[in-house]
DNA sequence: TCCATGTCACTGGTTGGACCAGTTGAGACG
DNA sequence: CGTCTCAACTGGTCCAACCAGTGACATGGA
């Protein structure tokens, strides 16, 4: 609500805001909620405040989390970036994933390797386009878990929130879905510890739902 | 401060916590600080708050954001997940890292191309470690940018941010700082519009810096 | 004239109390 | 015994006041 109409717009970097009390009567809102807005923008990191000096605004692209980019594609945005925003998520994705399953196939126990495994064959046995999906979702699960990397997990978790805020249904990786064989391969490549394999397929997998840009 | 007391203490995934009067009177804090403690940990995606229902505690691991890895590097945290915090950390790191510079070498305009490679040069050919560790992050920073790539500067942010908080310093990242040669090659490769190749020696220069671990 | 100093009007930080608005469950009623 | 109502929770919001730092301005002495 308030982030929108602070950064977006106008502020640029090292500005100072008006004080709480200003701003809570410019909002029509009372000093907490102002306040408690003005907190969530700090942990957010988009501004910095202190006491006694005033509330102000840090250069987001570089003191920003990734949080910060539900936040971006929630309000609206710029429309040249907007495109931008998706082929960035889904770089990541492509980046994170493949590298979760190489790690997988390094790590996994027997138990992940084959879940991990069974998921594929049920998935490529399957002909109805949502179960395909349901499952899909599952089996990356299991393979970031069998990662073992906490970063992975909760950047996916950052991502796939991303992909819900941009309101992206389930076409938008069915390029990736249709592809019974090379999913197999994937879980082959993983229950098989070998790590160079599963990382080319993950990405060349990956890979298929970055949006092209016409550079 | 009260994340720590909260979570990683008892608190299970779905378990309800005390109501906002509670937690204030056995905190001896007043309820408005709790309350913003709780709004950051709702931000943080640690608990779900929902007017006149219960306040929640959320699975983390499934819901909580790249962000979190700060939080829990920054509470001394449980001994065998220290480790592997920092081996997530410099996984991802490397991960991000490589596909960033094959992404540069893709996408850098000619200004970029050739800043890059002079201040791969201006490392080189320096002596004073701390010298080349500050050429070396703002070298970093610049292939980040011409990655063009908004997810990976944000998460970037992330993990150096949390290096910080894991009170880590040049020396973590020496084995990489001290390689010029290797350096210089990964700047040529970006410059020069090699894609595979830029990837392949940023991979294996941050891959240098991944703790080992006994498994 | 110039600099050190103290004061004071700001800033955010915290608290208490009150009320509004949903949710829930126990008890009353059919 | 099933259903409905209502009261006692929950979080959401607001007002008013005070504490604690900061910074600039006015004032004094060198």
């Amino acid at each position: 609500m308030l982030r929108g109409a602070i950064l977006d717009g106008s502020y640029g970097p090292d500005t100072a805001l008006p004080s709480e009390r200003a701003l809570s009567e410019e909002l029509g809102a009372s000093r907490h909620a102002v306040r408690e807005a003005l907190k969530r923008l700090q942990q957010a990191g988009l501004i910095s405040i202190s006491q006694g000096g005033s509330t102000r605004v840090r250069d987001w692209r570089r003191h920003g989390g990734l949080d910060l980019m539900l936040a971006l594609g929630a309000e609206g945005e710029l429309p040249p970036e907007g495109l931008g925003l998706m082929r960035s998520l889904f770089e990541m994705r492509a980046s994170i994933g493949a590298d979760a399953a190489r790690l997988a196939a390094l790590r996994a126990d027997a138990a992940a390797r084959a879940e991990i495994e069974a998921r594929a064959a049920a998935l490529a046995a399957t002909g109805d386009l949502a179960a395909r999906t349901a499952i899909y979702d599952v089996l990356w699960d299991r393979v970031i878990d069998a990662a073992d990397n906490l970063a992975y997990r909760l950047a996916l978790n950052t991502l796939v929130a991303g992909q819900h805020v941009l309101s992206l249904d389930a076409s938008t990786v069915g390029a990736e879905i249709v592809d019974g064989p090379a999913i197999l391969a994937l879980a082959h490549a993983i229950a098989g510890a070998d790590p160079d394999r599963a990382h080319a397929a993950a990405r060349e997998l990956l890979q298929r739902s970055v949006p092209e840009t016409t550079s």
